[in-house]
DNA sequence: GCCATATGGAAAG
DNA sequence: TTTCCCTATGGCA
């Protein structure tokens, strides 16, 4: 479930499994085998995120940048590992005494030094999650005629936000997502950012992303609660036809820039 | 077994 | 705007 709280979380979990030791780097798919000869058993410093991208820092100024994709997963599993073979595809295998951590179907696995690692980052906007300075996004969206859905998700506009949070925070900001961004006021941009950095903070912390507010909870409003597979309580994430939890109006959903998108046609304008 | 689907992004046209 | 890549899963024959 890769959205940048995916990504926030699993870089605290790598520090605090791996960092200050000498880890083992190994590729059982053999696609990262040359990536992993150059780090393995050298000292994990640390990992870091920004946007959807991890940074696994190594001694020597050797960066491992993983990007899990849509459907990448990148998992840390307490010792001791499990004996036989390795089990799937994994790109990726992190060992320590008392951890390993499995990546399997990364978009990006790869080893930079710092000048690629640079180069990444400048093509990111600012990331909720990082406490950046909004104003290079809010100016951004303001003056571009494209749909504020389409900005939201656009990596170079704001980094770390994908389709769930895009969803949920036009939502719960009462706008429709295909409204230029141009003609979105800047008091709402602002409500937004502040929103996302709340909503994406709690993600990292739980694990899952939930945006229903306390009044629209399952228990509040005599529903049952939402039963589905990416397992956080959402307002409009793939309820498509579903009734708003808000007005009862069925949950609209569309095709825009080749990703699913959903909306209420009454609460958003 | 086969097919559709997925919280992403880069390359090709 | 379309195509392609990477993997796991659930529905359906």
């Amino acid at each position: 479930m890769p959205e940048g709280h995916t990504i926030h979380r699993l870089a605290g979990e790598l520090t605090a499994a791996f960092g200050g030791r000498p880890v083992g780097v190994a590729s059982p798919q053999g696609r990262f085998a040359a990536g992993a000869a150059v780090v393995d058993g050298s000292v994990l410093e640390g990992a870091q995120a920004y946007g959807k991208h991890l940074f696994i820092g190594f001694a020597g100024r050797r960066w491992v940048h993983v990007h899990l994709g849509l459907y990448g997963k990148f998992g840390v599993v307490a010792a001791p590992v499990p004996p036989g073979p390795v089990v799937g595809e994994v790109r990726m295998r992190l060992t320590a005494a008392d951890a390993h951590a499995d990546l399997r179907g990364p978009t990006r696995c790869e080893v930079i030094g710092d000048d690629e690692k640079a180069a990444v980052e400048a093509r990111l906007g600012p990331d909720p999650l990082r406490g950046d300075d909004p104003a290079p996004a809010l100016a951004r969206i303001g003056r571009s005629r494209a749909p504020i859905g389409v900005l939201l998700m656009d990596q170079a506009v704001v980094a770390g936000v994908g389709n769930v949070y895009r969803a949920e925070s036009l939502y719960r900001a009462g706008i429709d997502p295909a409204r230029p961004g141009s003609t979105v006021p800047e008091p709402v941009l602002r409500e937004i950012w502040a929103d996302l950095v709340s909503l994406m903070r709690r993600g990292v912390h739980s694990g899952r992303i939930d945006t229903v507010r306390p009044e629209h909870e399952p228990e509040a409003m005599g529903r049952p609660p939402r039963v589905d597979d990416h397992g956080g309580e959402v307002y409009v994430y793939r309820r498509s036809g579903q009734p708003c939890l808000v007005c009862g109006t069925p949950m609209a959903a569309g095709r825009a820039a080749a990703r699913n998108l959903f909306w209420c046609p009454n609460c958003q304008h």
